[in-house]
DNA sequence: ATCAGAGCGGAGCGATCCGTTCCGCTGCTA
DNA sequence: TAGCAGCGGAACGGATCGCTCCGCTCTGAT
């Protein structure tokens, strides 16, 4: 993310230039923690939390929509990413385990789904959003072929269970992580073909049964 | 909550006084709707829900603050008569699990939790919240007594179910009743003694570590 | 039959909020 | 040293929203 073009004589940490390709970075993570905590946020939180003026965000971002359009894109880009090195585990249980934690963690639902309909989507979204479907329906296939996963899960139950996760939160962000990983091992207990129980409630969440999100709202 | 002073001689619902009490029960009714559905939603939005004039609304209730106020001590309320009953159960395990489903049906959570914040709590709110917290206590360990709750549960793992629970939502309401229950059953299995896995990941949650949401906000 | 007023619809006021623009300053960079 | 990238922040214009208030209707007591 940093700006590669600074192959500048200097250390490369000083000067205008320098301070601005920070600025990029500093913005990025004060709008995600800004959004996170409320997606109806104004503008000049963001600015305040990162510690600049208005000018700065502006100069970056054309509208307030195209920064809410990054910082989504760039969650549905984390999750695809994360989901491909999932499907790379060759033990399919802890490949899904593993990046759902990872996923809780970096709190990617909130962004991707709290903030949609916020802005209208591109086209490229839509390939990723549909790309991490699939993936995501292949980590869930492996892991009920490894025969740790109950057989009447579906794909869309991964979207359940990470709306259920996304929605603990306390104030200290270190502790509410805590707690979403607590959620996550019930969650997942619960989902493990060990787990006990007869059938789950049907019918199953449906294909795009969840997508209504990403309907333009307001 | 309909008006028992009507035992007027025609049929009880004609005239004035009838249509304005049916109002009261329709107005209440429209503004858990919009309000759970979004609990910034304007004033005006409930009195449209509800098909009637915002006259109707003001001359209830003395300000917006107050009937929110209203709907979250309902809410509350309702909390309080559901676990009474479910500690009446004989069964512990049983009664926690009705208990949960009827609590989640009902959509209490979202009622109390979501709307906390936006007005400042009565006295007699304090009272209500501190003997849901009592009466909860008490099914959880009545659950664990009978065997079939896993014994590293505390009381705050049932607000964790709660909350994740109510994060579950599509446009159709009694849709989002199912996948709710589905996500619902999915907890209390890795939840129930039966369920697989070692230990939860600790701490569990602490005594008052998700009363943060009482705080008056903005 | 009469009429005071309960009940209500809805326009509009005043306050607030928010996205965005713009002007002027600073101090790199060429 | 000149020029401009980068930025801070005041302020504008529009939108929103809680709430008040005026006037109408029609009930229900007399």
């Amino acid at each position: 993310m940093t700006n590669s073009a600074d192959a500048a004589p200097t250390p490369p940490l000083a000067g205008r230039r320098a301070q601005a390709a920070r600025n990029d970075a500093v913005i990025l993570e004060a709008a995600r923690a800004v959004f996170l905590d409320d997606p109806k946020a104004p503008i000049a939180a963001v600015a305040d939390r990162a510690g600049v003026g208005i000018s700065a965000l502006y100069r970056r971002y054309a509208s307030k929509e195209d920064l809410l359009r990054r910082l989504c894109h760039d969650g549905l880009r984390r999750y695809v990413a994360e989901v491909e090195v999932a499907v790379a585990d060759p033990d399919g249980w802890q490949g899904l385990v593993g990046f759902l934690g990872r996923v809780v963690d970096a709190d990617v639902h909130s962004l991707t789904v709290h903030l949609a309909g916020t802005f209208a989507p591109t086209p490229e979204m839509g390939q990723d959003a549909a790309r991490s479907g699939e993936l995501t329906a292949a980590l869930v296939e492996r892991a009920q072929a490894a025969g740790r996963l109950r057989a009447d899960v579906v794909v869309q139950d991964v979207g359940l269970l990470l709306e259920g996760c996304a929605a603990i939160r306390v104030p200290d962000p270190e502790r509410t992580r805590q707690l979403r990983r607590r959620h996550l091992a019930v969650l997942l207990a619960g989902l493990s073909a060990a787990g006990g129980g007869p059938e789950r409630p049907r019918p199953p969440p449906a294909a795009g049964e969840l997508d209504w999100r990403w309907k333009q709202r307001k």
